[in-house]
DNA sequence: GTCTATACTTAGATAGAC
DNA sequence: GTCTATCTAAGTATAGAC
């Protein structure tokens, strides 16, 4: 029988636009890399990929929330904190992606841009699920502090993110190191 | 007196035209700003611009240049590690400048591309600065951890950068508090 | 609904005159 | 040092074939 249930048809297309994407993204950057190239890989003309995407932006967030998408079900998977933050950036592992990635968060501000409506969900999502987690460490005495879940989150949120930024200046930097840190510094154990 | 000395002429317009892009991209967002905007409010044309900056990217990364001089300047004076983290943040609290950074940050890997000099450069004068400062404080017994200042101040920075990343998606989130957050931490009255 | 061809518009870059 | 004119690349919009 031919597809059909949850998928429309032309979703499969759409997919395979947003997978040449997402390779080409982590092969060259997404810099540079225009719409045409996109086109060429998946056998189609510039508009030929228009048809499934509003604009060159709406197209580079669906790639984002694809790749969004795959991370959501590992996590889902897991319970610890460590490997959840972990998890957040192994599917960001390529330049490409991170690039493309920290570019379209700058762009989360302004009113109209797809990513305005991807970035506020998707941090509130993260931040929702991180402090559960936190929540649960501290529930089983694994850390301890007078800050609460809440906060805890958006500060756990932020080294993961920030060391990304620094990872693009300077490759060599292990981006494990500091998440593992601040995780150290909520460990009961480690006060002075 | 003409001005001589440390300035060669042509400096003093090349510093108009920063200022003149330093203020359309917080006015207006640095994304949808051409370079025409910005030499039209200087009363010049585009290759009148393009006279003083190598590319348009030179220009945005020379912008950014510039703002850290001016908090250079400020940091130095300052010795607490609050205070320094708060300045970090403080010249870029227009939404325009953060998204003039972080897009910028974004580019920091490219081979070629401005601001691969001035990234990497930064973030190590940075990091410098803030591994003596956190170093400082553990000296004073104003800080305990096992882990080492350098590595703490990869976290540090990693915090103030990745909080404006949220901030752009959302604006009601105060920047200050999870830097604080990661200080407290820090604090050997705050152990389990 | 899917896709091509073509044309439009903007923006950065460049050549050469003044 | 600055302009006019031009070039090129890229995203966008339209018309229409299938």
């Amino acid at each position: 029988m031919t597809k059909r249930g949850p998928y429309r048809k032309g979703e499969t297309k759409r997919a395979e636009i947003l997978q040449a994407a997402l390779e080409i993204f982590a092969e060259e950057g997404y810099r540079g890399t225009s719409l045409r190239k996109v086109a060429a890989r998946c056998g189609l003309s510039l508009p030929g990929v228009m048809h499934y995407f509003e604009s060159k932006e709406d197209l580079l967030v669906q790639v984002l929330r694809r790749r969004d998408e795959v991370e959501k079900e590992r996590l889902a998977e897991l319970t610890g904190l460590g490997g959840s933050l972990d998890t957040l950036r192994e599917g960001m592992r390529t330049p490409g992606l991170v690039e493309l990635f920290v570019s379209l968060a700058a762009s989360a501000g302004e009113h109209g841009h797809p990513a305005a409506e991807f970035f506020p969900r998707r941090y509130e999502e993260l931040r929702a699920m991180l402090t559960r987690r936190v929540q649960e460490a501290m529930d089983e005495g694994q850390f301890a502090s007078p800050i609460p879940a809440e906060r805890l989150a958006v500060l756990l949120l932020a080294v993961a993110d920030g060391i990304q930024l620094q990872w693009l200046s300077d490759r060599s930097l292990d981006m494990r190191t500091p998440v593992a840190d601040v995780l150290r510094l909520l460990k009961p154990s480690d006060g002075g």
